[in-house]
DNA sequence: GTTTTTTCTTACCCACGGGTAAGATATCAG
DNA sequence: CTGATATCTTACCCGTGGGTAAGAAAAAAC
């Protein structure tokens, strides 16, 4: 079990000092409360115990955020920021088909290991308001339409085998988004490790669609950017 | 299998009588509590919920369960139970490696569809206590070595193409793990459409590994037990 | 009918946590 | 140095919800 100083520190440091310094102030207190949700969830999380790792008390936290959920939602914002930011560069980046769905999976993968970006998926929507709700599922609409688009030009490019591209995208993101499930910061897998082989696995396919003459070649695919 | 039989309610008919019934009377009670855990969450449902749509007050449901976490740890048992069964049958059903999984897939995203299965993948593990937590580890842990074991399985006989057992696992329970974050009851896709398609797609694989001659056949694989 | 047991209700307790009021103290501009 | 402002604390309010006490009312047992 993590204590205090150890993994997750250095964010009490932005509160040693009582110089006024708003932006990392409000920086730390989203990163330690990141930590919190996805260790214990939002709701076991109460703002006494962000405030205790940051050692200050309770009402501070009122200086910066109006309320918890500004705070839960900020973190949502952080992290769908990160996702669409490589969803544009993917979609600049010219390829087939595949090529992007495999550089959408490496990246996402990654974004998944990610305190921010796995708050997006493994925090409970339920505990948004009505209109961060609705804020919250544009942004995930938008990334599901993005990759079922990058499958269908892949179909249509002959890059990627017919089949039906609603599907292809659930499994593939549910694939990703478990990610932040099972992920931890300190287990053995590194985090580039496991986005590699992601997109290596879920664009090669699991079955032998053909049976090949020799073994398959476990080629090490170059991490994409 | 169990098929919920309104939309929601008819469960608050059980205690429409003070008949002396507490097997039904409990099963009741855990059916609304999973259906409203599946919808607000656990830790949003309080037990007056519970009992409000059962028409009762909160303290009767203490005749049923010690407290709010039993029906939780039910609810999971409940679930797991499901699970646990169809892996049983399909590692007797004997087969090629790729076959168990496909099987595994179609019965595993058919119980994800189902509110007990779902409470399995769905819910909050935090919420449980140290004991109730470990005994639900302990389930999940089997699933997944069994997963495991039938893609060694594959790759030994040859119907699966090698590759890494973990990752390949990792994300076929990660995409049909997902199923029971974004599946409705009531929304358009059936269940068992989506259990095939999935046992369908995640086999198949999505990359074209060697160029085929024509268009890959579309064949409807048999619906599996 | 009478007694016993289960079932369920009304009324209550209390810990927890989000949020506020009001004031103390440090930082900064001049 | 001085006043203004941002920063943070102590003390408090109160709604919510899990859980309990004690007893009423219905069901079953006799």
């Amino acid at each position: 079990m993590p204590k205090d100083g150890a993994a997750a520190p250095s964010h009490w440091k932005a509160f040693a000092s009582r110089r006024r310094d708003p932006a990392t102030k409000r920086e730390a207190v989203l990163q330690t409360a990141a930590h919190l949700f996805l260790e214990k969830s939002y709701g076991r999380t109460s703002l006494n115990d962000v405030a205790e790792r940051l050692n200050i008390t309770k009402p501070a936290l009122y200086h910066y955020f109006r309320n918890k959920e500004e705070i839960l939602l900020e973190c949502y914002r952080l992290g769908t920021g990160l996702i669409e930011e490589i969803l544009n560069e993917i979609a600049a980046h010219c390829g087939t088909g595949l090529e992007k769905v495999a550089a959408f999976i490496y990246s996402y993968a990654n974004v998944m290991t990610v305190n921010f970006g796995r708050c997006v998926m493994r925090l409970d929507e339920g505990d948004l308001s009505s209109q961060a709700f609705a804020e919250v599922r544009t942004y995930k609409r938008k990334i599901d339409r993005r990759l079922r688009s990058f499958i269908e030009e892949g179909i249509a490019d002959g890059s990627i085998a017919p089949c039906d591209p609603k599907i292809a995208a659930f499994s593939i993101a549910g694939a990703v988004n478990w990610i932040c499930i099972w992920y931890e910061p300190e287990g053995e897998l590194p985090a580039e490790e496991i986005a590699s082989q992601f997109a290596r696995t879920l664009t090669q396919g699991l079955a032998r669609t053909t049976p090949n003459s020799g073994e398959r070649e476990v080629s090490r695919q170059e991490p994409l950017p």
